[in-house]
DNA sequence: CATAGAAATATTGGATCCAATATACAATCT
DNA sequence: AGATTGTATATTGGATCCAATATTTCTATG
């Protein structure tokens, strides 16, 4: 007998596809900050019903990227400038310890891996890809540390300003200095030395806080 | 016109009633590891349908307490050595940064309330109350951070390893230790030394992890 | 014409029913 | 007897229906 194995769990419950694609939407701003979103009109688009709709909003809510009330419904859940704040000083302290956890098990593969992703982020010209783009890069450094729990989290948090940093890059000239900057991570990551990496990391996401709440302030008020 | 205001929201959805009633089951060790949740079951406790308790089960596996898999429901997370040692060495960063920046900002109520935690929790004698005590005493004081986004994860790691905890508290001697470290953590504050409040929480977390994981290693040998 | 009250509509949370599938057990075959 | 197939039961994910309530529209009245 010959035949191909296919994995039969490939259908994920309708529950599950739309967490990710109202997950997705949110995190790259395609669904702006205060917009409704209103159960039966989401089952339809995914031509389901609204119980795994409710129950992916639910999830959405736990995780803070929507808001929910009786009666009124879901909307997208829009941050203060001190919440902003507050996950970018998070991210500083757990991103920064997380490299530092890397980088002594940095391997040949790894490094090139994020080298790859590194210049793909310096040559890419379409701005809505830098996001995922900037992602790849931080994360295959990350992997490194294997703290799978840490991770979950840098990535919660994240997906929780992912949609102001990515309005911010595309709307200033913020990407140049990002670029230079994972060019130093990396090249520390490549020296070994995982208190630069460190520093730099660290240094990176309080630089980008700071341009973000500027730019924010502005556009605020 | 005279009467008196009652918050109307009082009465909270059933998926949330479910929702908390098994998170804390769970935390407190009143749900074994492995044990199977049958949605059927639980409705039936709660007097309501499986609608709502599938939305609590939905949210307790976003947040790790529970696995579920299809048609073969839901069981109560069971955490590896591995997975413990990486959320107390989390928690250990987490927390030493949350008071440090809490010390500044402690007023003297909140001191008072803190040290009454820290007494209620040197009297008790009932093991079961100790863990409701040793988060009432730490959260007191990590409240005067003022950052509710830290605070959030504090609580969800602290959830993910409490009833191990709690199983430890109980069947060692590690209860006189635990109250030291919480009057010389308390000192600490009191003696507005943010960094040495700092070194102390963190050293009373990693001691906490090290002697839980020798207790784990014995027991499930 | 503006406004208060009433009716209609929209929308959510939950109950009940149905389809899909895993597991346990009985029946059958070698 | 042991392995294999078929069937009954248990259990989940989802669809449809219902009750409660917020919001909007309409109507009557000063």
């Amino acid at each position: 007998m010959k035949l191909e194995a296919v994995d039969v769990r490939q259908s994920a419950s309708a529950a599950d596809i739309v967490y990710e694609a109202l997950r997705k939407a949110i995190i790259e701003g395609d669904l702006a900050e205060g917009e409704n979103l209103r159960q039966d009109h989401i089952a339809q688009m995914f031509n389901t019903s609204r119980i795994p709709v409710r129950e992916a909003l639910s999830r959405l809510e736990q995780h803070g990227l929507i808001t929910t009330e009786r009666y009124k419904g879901a909307v997208v859940a829009g941050l203060s400038i001190e919440e902003i704040e507050e996950i970018f000083e998070f991210r500083a302290l757990i991103e920064a310890e997380v490299i530092r956890l890397a980088v002594p098990n940095l391997d040949r593969r790894t490094l090139d891996l994020a080298r790859r992703h590194c210049e793909a982020f310096e040559q890419e010209e379409n701005a809505d890809h830098w996001g995922e783009i900037n992602r790849n890069f931080h994360y295959s450094l990350y992997e490194g540390a294997r703290r799978p729990y840490y991770l979950q989290i840098v990535r919660a948090s994240l997906d929780r300003i992912d949609r102001y940093l990515r309005a911010q890059l595309t709307l200033t000239s913020g990407i140049a200095r990002a670029r230079r900057e994972h060019k130093a991570i990396l090249d520390a990551c490549i020296a070994r030395d995982a208190e630069r990496a460190s520093a730099l990391t660290r240094d990176h996401i309080i630089d980008a806080g700071r341009s973000l709440i500027v730019f924010l302030r502005e556009q605020r008020a």
